[in-house]
DNA sequence: AATGCGGGGGC
DNA sequence: GCCCCAGCATT
């Protein structure tokens, strides 16, 4: 039987993916699909990656380009801290490391948004430097291949994990070609074989490279492992955003924090209820508003919790006049191009 | 060590 | 509905 590491690159070679854009020698695009795909599936991203290298394509461009530029391309694809750490990522690699990311995983980790598995797989895949990743596939078919149980969101099992994976590795070779290439392949072949063998649900056990020796399939634990997240009930909240338009049609967005949900996003102003909506657009912006009917309400389901969003429009009395420069009046069209939230572009398309 | 952080694909 | 996705930062 031959070691793990060749038969999952030989496999890779052979029946792995080797056709996804982002899969060249080149530490902008690698980076930059890794922070999109974290957490994210392939198919959201390739619907994102081409849109955002056209708006920038070099990291000097992204360095260069407004924040608020940069949210308007994330828009939609989710955990926003992501697209902020982007830029300032890009800032720093421009500032520290003359534009051009460094092929020592330590030192990449301490790019803001850029943990161990990221920067392990942008060595990796840039430069074939000797790193272990450890992502949702590896965690998948290393528990199933050594049957691991537990959890691995907790700590003890994801540093046995961590362990395993660097025992995993290619062996150095003083060929530094083949060396290169046998990382790359291998780390290449431990996200295809989770992503089209070792699935979540019905695995093609008949076909994977590692099923001799497969600790889950000799013992018929497939399903089993790796051990579920314990499951907790999520809770309800409920939300007022008030759509209020000036008399040229133009909807008042706010910018949100910096933190927390859609934090740095484009949004509607939100109160708790209806009742108070027009008292706080007055404390709050000094605006006098009536208000119209409001429009259905709507779930919208985050991981951790359910909003039922309500959706107040609602009419401006007097002066238009802004006193913060975190509150703006956009134009429909110009809020569909901003960074704002997947429910506000859901609401601006229903009127 | 646990929690917050989006949105959607696929079944 | 439910599970989970090329995880990281913060507490």
């Amino acid at each position: 039987m031959s070691h793990f590491s060749t038969r999952l690159t030989t496999w890779q070679r052979e029946h792995g993916r080797h056709h996804l854009p982002w899969q060249v020698a080149d530490g902008y695009r690698v980076w930059l699909s890794e922070i999109m795909l974290q957490q994210t599936q392939v198919t959201t991203v390739l619907d994102y990656y081409p849109r955002f290298l056209e708006r920038f394509p070099t990291l000097a461009d992204l360095a260069a380009a407004p924040l608020d530029d940069v949210l308007a391309l994330w828009s939609g694809l989710g955990y926003y801290t992501r697209a902020r750490n982007l830029h300032a990522c890009a800032q720093a690699v421009v500032r520290d490391f003359g534009g051009q990311f460094p092929p020592d995983p330590a030192l990449i980790t301490t790019l803001p948004g850029i943990g161990r598995s990221t920067a392990a797989a942008i060595a990796a895949f840039s430069y074939g430097t000797r790193a272990a990743i450890l992502d949702g596939n590896v965690k998948r078919v290393l528990t199933r291949w050594a049957g691991i149980e537990g959890f691995p969101g907790v700590k003890a099992i994801e540093n046995q994990l961590w362990t395993l994976a660097e025992a995993l590795l290619p062996e150095p070779n003083s060929d530094k070609d083949i060396a290169t290439t046998a990382i790359k392949a291998h780390t290449q072949g431990l996200m295809d074989l989770g992503a089209t063998i070792c699935t979540p649900k019905n695995p093609t056990c008949l076909t994977c490279p590692l099923s001799s020796d497969c600790q889950a399939r000799m013992s018929g634990r497939q399903a089993e492992l790796p051990t579920k997240k314990p499951k907790k009930t999520i809770p309800e909240k409920s939300t007022v955003m008030v759509l209020l338009r000036n008399t040229q049609g133009e909807i008042l967005l706010e910018r949100r924090p910096p933190t927390g949900i859609w934090g740095g996003l484009w949004s509607l102003p939100e109160v708790s209820t209806t009742l108070s909506a027009a008292e706080i657009m007055d404390q709050r912006f000094g605006l006098a508003i009536e208000l119209e009917p409001a429009l259905p309400e709507f779930i919208h389901v985050f991981t951790h919790y359910r909003l039922t969003i309500t959706p107040q429009p609602a009419y401006l009395i007097g002066s238009s006049a802004l006193r913060e420069d975190q509150t703006a009046w956009f134009s429909t069209s110009a809020a569909l191009a901003a960074g704002i939230p997947t429910p506000l572009r859901k609401i601006i398309h229903s009127i």
